[in-house]
This record gives C-alpha cells, sequence and structure tokens, in this order.
DNA sequence: TTTGTATTTAGATATTTGTCTAAATATATA
DNA sequence: TATATATTTAGACAAATATCTAAATACAAA
C-alpha cells in the first residue's frame, strides 16, 4: 500500500491515471498531454509502475502503458474499512479483506 | 483530493486512521501508540484534520479525535471510477459520483 | 494563585520529491 | 550503415516533508 499512495500523492500522476482509463496510451503520447518534459513524464510512469497501478508492453519502438485494475481493488479494499456504508462493508467482506 | 492523499502517504498517519477506526481517542492516546514525540503526533494529526479525514473536539483539558466517514466515502468515489467492478461501476453512480 | 497535565506552535535539520537538461539506449527506416 | 524517433537514465537543484527539542498555550486541581 505505501507505493501505491506515494504514487496517488500527485496531481499529474492521479491525471495520468485518468488518462489512462480512456485507454492504453504510449509514453509519448501521454508526455504530449502535460506541460512537463519527457523525462519527468517517465519517472512518474515510473512510480506509477512501481505501485503496480499500470504496466507497460513493448509495442516495437514504443512502449504502451495501460491501467492495472487489480491493485486498483485492494485500494478500493483498503478504503472501504473505513466507510460508513455498511452494505460496502458486507461487500468488502466478500472481497476478502483480510486488513494488512 | 489533494489533501486527502497528502494525509494517506503516509504509514503513521494511516495507523492512526485505523486506531481511529476502533473509536475516539485523544491527543495523548493517539500519541502513547507510537514511538514518536507528542510533537510529531500533533503534526500529523494536523495533517489528516486538513485532509478532514479526521475531525477533533476539545473536552475539558482533552482534545478528542474522531474519524470522518464523508472524505471517506468522496474517496471511495475516486477509487472506483478506476474498479474493473461493474456492480461497484454502478454504485458509484447511484452515490453521485461526477468526476472532478 | 501556583503547579501540573495536555496539546500545539516554532524553529532547526536531514531526507525525500519533482523538475530540469544532457546523455544513453533501443528500435525503425532510408 | 547512418540517421531519426521514442524512451529512459544520470545528475543536479529547489521545494516539500518528517522528525526532533524547546517554548508557548490552555485547562484543571490543589
Amino acid at each position: 500500500m505505501n507505493t501505491v499512495f506515494k504514487a496517488l500523492n500527485d496531481k499529474t500522476r492521479r491525471d495520468i491515471l485518468e488518462l489512462l482509463k480512456e485507454g492504453d496510451r504510449t509514453a509519448g503520447e501521454i508526455a504530449d498531454h502535460f506541460n512537463f518534459s519527457k523525462p519527468t513524464i517517465s519517472h512518474h510512469l515510473d512510480l506509477l509502475r512501481q505501485a503496480e497501478l499500470i504496466v507497460s508492453e513493448k509495442q516495437g519502438q514504443f512502449i504502451s502503458y495501460s491501467l492495472n485494475t487489480t491493485v486498483v481493488d485492494e485500494l478500493l479494499k483498503w478504503v472501504l474499512q473505513f466507510s460508513s456504508n455498511a452494505s460496502e462493508k458486507a461487500k468488502n467482506k466478500n472481497l476478502g479483506y483480510e486488513g494488512q
């Protein structure tokens, strides 16, 4: 969870996730959406990948990035433990949250 | 959301939330659970309060802290938008998520 | 009022973070 | 092979962060 929260603690990185929600993008396409240098975006992608919030796949000379919903679901379970919503908590139990 | 993710990006602060999940605690009681100075814990409580993840109430000479599930639910909605779980997404719609 | 307890504020410092430019690596194409 | 494109790595630096000690504030009780 540490790397996940670290990755999410930056507006640009959260915006990258929103972009990838729409569909896969290459590193260059992602960089073109922001007013930061390519190395800076590359660094952000690295942190998101360390958190396993995204995965990368080499496609020829490009590298394509996409969301990894597995970790999103773990985060969801973590948040649910604090929710006041009883039915969410029940679902949480179904999802097998065990604390950590 | 910025202050929320900032507040969550620290193990000690997440542990404080877990502690408050069990019930309200005074600043001193919270500090006693950690191997950090009271000023350090006070600072962490301040950041959690800025994010509105917790609320404080003065009770005589003590200050009692408790969870604020309202912001937890907002966070939940934010995470849900990335979830692959379709029924969760439907629920998300019911909760009125509008993006941000 | 004086003393003690609870908590925060102030100020200092080492570490981490986000950003940049320059250079390196990898692949495609002429 | 030589050149161009895509991306990352390396190194530097300013800003933000987590921690500490010392001091200040607020309240309670003797």
